[in-house]
DNA sequence: TAGATTGTTAATCGATTAACAATC
DNA sequence: TAGATTGTTAATCGATTAACAATC
């Protein structure tokens, strides 16, 4: 394991071999080169060899990955080689799309707890879990060590929300509101705006 | 206007731009400067500057930006100064989600047809709009000349439909299925994998 | 005018690719 | 052994930042 600070950009690059990876094991693949890896997604045979090997020596010459090998490598530096417990807050129809999700399992992750502020919706179950108030989100997320959140709340009261969640513990923000959020440099916040990706297709159409 | 190539990671910025601008002018605010603009979505001034350069002189020194001038510039890079109509291909939870969404509203998208291929959702109205058969997609495509897509199908079947949306005439791809997809180099895909994003932060727990 | 801020250049920094010795 | 493919180095390519003349 190389000490050094790995650039973001690479880490960004793991899950995308990871799920490639997955769905090579699931159709009972056991081994795979760079360069079948990198037809599969894009990417060019040297640079994934090149990020992988920021982590160790994890191929063999002449034969290349083997796939569990290389999947169980990639968790454990990705950390989903353990269940994250995940809230969803904002149980508009976003939310409730999330709560119901079920490409989380297996890759790491687990929706525990939902919330809103509305009475109506409040104590009324999605998928099974039960949706609790905003008054007892700082109180559930230290009570159970709650690190990663999906924020699913109109954009104007994300970053209010945000901060709830920093100041309770959450280290780990997928947010779904159109807005940029605001948070100290220990946090981190991942973006998903469908509008915002969208217009960054069409300028080239 | 630049005619050289404009590298896409600077494409990629322009809508959250374009985002914070629309926000600062539904406040009001009517100017504001590279530094202003960058201090509230984490990216140098310099930066800033230099992106948007590359399209022509927008700015005045002294005074910065004119955020009414700006948004409309930016709107007209990224063709987003008119509607795309946009269908969604699979009504499960997310196509659902995204078929209500309204977030779409003045930022260059607006949700027209919707698909599925069960017979229980066929005929079916989801926010006013009739979920069609996908018996009928590649027909319906080229006679609304839709060139944008939204793919919320299972993993296993997002290939398929995306070469059904391909060979239509499709040419920009959001999808919502966790499986990269092989299309001709005119056609754009933009991913939204909840389990990548979450999985690119957890790193860093 | 004085202060502010752009657009742009040059310097720095970082990422990707090509090539190949090592070796399975 | 011969063929295949890794891990790594050096070269190339591209992106970001710092600095400042121009000018509103």
């Amino acid at each position: 394991m190389n000490a050094d600070k790995i650039p973001d950009i690479i880490i960004g690059r793991l899950p995308i071999y990871l799920r490639a990876l997955q769905r090579l094991s699931d159709k009972g693949v056991q081994n795979t080169s760079s360069q079948e890896l990198g037809d599969m997604i894009g990417i060019s045979a040297a640079q994934i060899r090149k990020d992988i090997s920021q982590f160790g020596e994890f191929g063999k010459q002449g034969t290349g990955y083997s796939i569990p090998f290389l999947i169980e490598r990639l968790q454990s530096i990705l950390k989903v080689n353990r269940i994250w417990d995940v809230i969803i807050v904002g149980m508009g129809d976003m939310g409730h799309a999330l709560a119901r999700y079920n490409g989380f399992a297996n890759r790491g992750f687990k929706v525990t707890m939902l919330f809103d502020n509305d009475p109506k919706k409040i104590g009324q179950k999605v998928n099974n879990l039960e949706i609790f108030s905003m008054d007892v989100l700082s109180e559930k997320i230290k009570q159970n060590r709650i690190k990663v959140a999906m924020l699913t709340v109109p954009a104007s009261a994300a970053q209010e929300v945000s901060n709830q969640l920093v100041k309770a513990g959450v280290k780990a923000i997928l947010n779904y509101a159109p807005t940029h959020l605001n948070v100290p440099p220990d946090v981190r916040v991942q973006h998903i705006d469908p509008a915002t990706h969208l217009q960054r297709m069409t300028y080239y159409l």
